[in-house]
DNA sequence: ACATTAAGTGATT
DNA sequence: AATCACTTAATGT
C-alpha cells in the first residue's frame, strides 16, 4: 500500500520534485479516496492543510446565504488549491465548498510542512506560488464568464470545461445540476440546451448531454 | 400499473 | 432571464 502511494507520487508529482520531498510528501501527507459527489471540505470548515490531487477532480464553488452554488473552477490531477493556501497564518475558516467531481484520489499536507518545505526545497517553493497563480487565474476566467458572457456562451463553455475534465464527449448531467453550477434556474438551462441542439452543438438524452462540436 | 424524477413549453413579469 | 404552472417523457419499484 504505501509503496503503490508513493509511486502515484512519483507519477503525479515526480517530474517536479525530487525523491527526497516526494519520500517527505508520502510520509506526512494524508491520503483520502473521495467518492464522486461528497463533500470534501464546506464553507465555515477548518483548513488543515493544501490538497495535492493525484486522480479524480474536484469542483470548487461559492455557496450564497440560501445554500445556493456557483461553481468557481475545477482541481485535476497535479493541480493544488490556492485558497486554502490563504490560510497560512493562524486558524482560518474554508470560504469555499469543494466537492467531488469524480472519484478522486488525494493527498493532503498540513499547514506546517507546507511552510517548513518552502525554506527546504526551492521545487516545493515554486510549486505552491505557482498554483497560486493558477488559481487565481482560473477565478478570474470565472469572473470574467459571470460578466461578459451571456447564459448561451456560459453553458457552453462550461459543457467544453466538462469534456474536457472527463475526457469524454458522454456526459451524464442534468439539466438541474449545470443550473446549479452556473447559478441559475433549470427552466432557462434546459431552453438553452435545446437552442444549443438546434445548432447542431449537442445532443440531449435524459441524464445524458453529447458535445459533439468544441 | 404507479410513483418519482427529468425535461419541455407557453404565458407572465 | 426568472418564475409559474403545467405537460410529457423516462425510469425505478
Amino acid at each position: 500500500m504505501p509503496s503503490t502511494i508513493r509511486q502515484s507520487l512519483e507519477d503525479v508529482y515526480g517530474f517536479l520534485f525530487c525523491s527526497n520531498l516526494l519520500d517527505d510528501i508520502a510520509r506526512a501527507g494524508v491520503f483520502h479516496k473521495v467518492a464522486a459527489g461528497q463533500i470534501i471540505i464546506d464553507v465555515g470548515d477548518g483548513v488543515k492543510g493544501i490538497p495535492m490531487l493525484i486522480s479524480g477532480a474536484i469542483k470548487v464553488m461559492r455557496v450564497d446565504p440560501e445554500g445556493d452554488e456557483l461553481l468557481v473552477y475545477f482541481l485535476e490531477k497535479g493541480d493544488s488549491c490556492a485558497m486554502t493556501l490563504s490560510c497560512f497564518s493562524g486558524e482560518m475558516r474554508s470560504s469555499i465548498r469543494a466537492v467531488a467531481e469524480q472519484d478522486t484520489i488525494m493527498v493532503n499536507v498540513p499547514m506546517t510542512e507546507v511552510s517548513t518545505w518552502m525554506s527546504k526545497y526551492p521545487a516545493w517553493a515554486n510549486f505552491v506560488l505557482e498554483s497560486f497563480g493558477v488559481r487565481l487565474n482560473e477565478m478570474l476566467d470565472a469572473v470574467d464568464a459571470l460578466a461578459f458572457l451571456n447564459l448561451h456562451d456560459r453553458v457552453q463553455r462550461h459543457l467544453i470545461e466538462k469534456v474536457k475534465l472527463h475526457g469524454s464527449t458522454e456526459l451524464s448531467t442534468t439539466h438541474a445540476e449545470i443550473a446549479s453550477d452556473l447559478h441559475t434556474s433549470r427552466v432557462v438551462i434546459s431552453r438553452v440546451l435545446k437552442q444549443l441542439e438546434k445548432e447542431g452543438v449537442v445532443d440531449l438524452r435524459r441524464n445524458r448531454i453529447e458535445v459533439l462540436e468544441f
